[in-house]
DNA sequence: ATTATTCTTCATATATTCTTCACATAAGAT
DNA sequence: ATCTTATGTGAAGAATATATGAAGAATAAT
């Protein structure tokens, strides 16, 4: 398991730090967001986040979006005062957990560990209109018709739908679901966009290109009649 | 219901008994491994096993060793240490359940019912279409023909219909019909299967390969029409 | 101890999937 | 409109995973 701490003071990180190095998990630190971001950029196998609202250079809101726009990890938000918590609501952002200083480690610990397990059997399935994925008979039905997908293409669904409206890069899928240390062509990926979308048969315009970048998976097939 | 308590102290053996009694059950006692394999290999009518990892003579976790081997009867783990080393591990093992001193006598209850329920909502025969196992007899006919299995091929059959539906790993099949404890190859599973199939005739297909993941039983065969 | 059965491992065969490449097509830029 | 660049696609060989057969090891039965 590995943690991002993201707090700008060193009291609080090392706290949070011993806890979970008690726990057995691997950490990262960051004391503002620049920093934050340029960690969580470069380490796609983060499991979760712990964050601090109040911070220099850039706050931990601001973070927090631009993270939700690289990868879809589960955060536990840290703050200071209660006040802003109208705030994350405002932003109706998905925050996973919310804690306001100052906390108990254990508490924090215990957090860890209900986000983590909860985020272990995330979705049982997924559906969209007759698209139905069945994660613990790791299977795809449209309608009542099972699609055969490969390894690779059935991977790549799922990190989609677990990143539905996120842009993805090749590097990202391909760190992701290859692993790091694959050392082949991007373009490797283009090729399972294809039969992928050749499985999917109608929702194939689930998967749309974004030139320049990579690919995203919304719910929403692209109009057909034109 | 007979359950074996073992624990060297004194007390905590008497208060698990009297609770036990209480709830109508038998208990056997052992003060250590060594006693407690012995009335483990008399009895072989016990239910559960609630057992104490440390122990003079012979420890809790070789004592459970040997008990697997013997039989695979559901087993509560106590510990004085509440390091989650020892509970991780404990789970690994295929423990059924795991309580860290000090523990509360109604929890124990609770969770031995808990077990015991489990174990017993178990179906005692499974039919699809003419393929009948019956639990209780430990035979599987087609038809009116009994058809033969070997001890591994019946147990592998009987967890793949409990679990129907469900992608299982050869990591998942191996510690839980072969058990934590062997440290054989992944794909003698593969062989078991092979024979497993071949006996099946017809319903052969019943089992599904799970490229890159595993097997999967289902109440459907695959259709050779194309 | 002997025999029979079952289990595990291994080598090989087969099947599936992955990757790369070359070329086709589409999108943006000039 | 043309050029440039990125993505789409089909095909083929490489890589990988599973299926299978056989043999020796382990276990149980006699």
């Amino acid at each position: 398991m590995k943690v991002l701490i993201i707090d700008d003071e060193d009291l609080i990180r090392n706290i949070i730090k011993e806890y979970c190095m008690n726990e057995g998990y691997l950490t990262y630190e960051a004391r503002d967001g620049i920093e934050a971001l340029d960690l969580f950029k470069a380490h796609s196998d983060i499991d979760i986040v712990i964050l601090d609202v109040m911070m220099p250079n850039m706050d931990g809101l601001t973070a927090y979006t631009q993270m939700k726009k690289i990868r879809n990890t589960p955060t536990i938000i840290l703050s200071a005062r209660g006040e802003e918590y109208d705030k994350l609501m405002g932003f109706n952002l998905g925050v996973d957990d919310y804690l306001t200083k100052p906390f108990s480690p254990r508490e924090l610990i215990a957090r860890i560990k209900a986000i983590l397990k909860r985020d272990n059997k995330v979705l049982d399935s997924y559906v969209y209109k007759d698209l139905k994925v069945d994660i613990r008979a790791h299977a795809v039905y449209i309608g009542d018709k099972e699609i055969e997908l490969t390894p690779k293409e059935y991977e790549l669904l799922l990190y989609f739908i677990e990143n539905k409206s996120i842009a993805l890069s090749r590097e990202q899928l391909l760190s992701k679901i290859w692993g790091y240390d694959f050392f082949g062509d991007d373009r490797t990926i283009d090729t399972h966009i294809k039969t992928l979308r050749s499985h999917l048969g109608p929702y194939r315009n689930m998967i749309k290109t974004i030139r320049g970048v990579g690919y995203k998976f919304e719910e929403k097939e692209k109009d057909l009649t034109n």
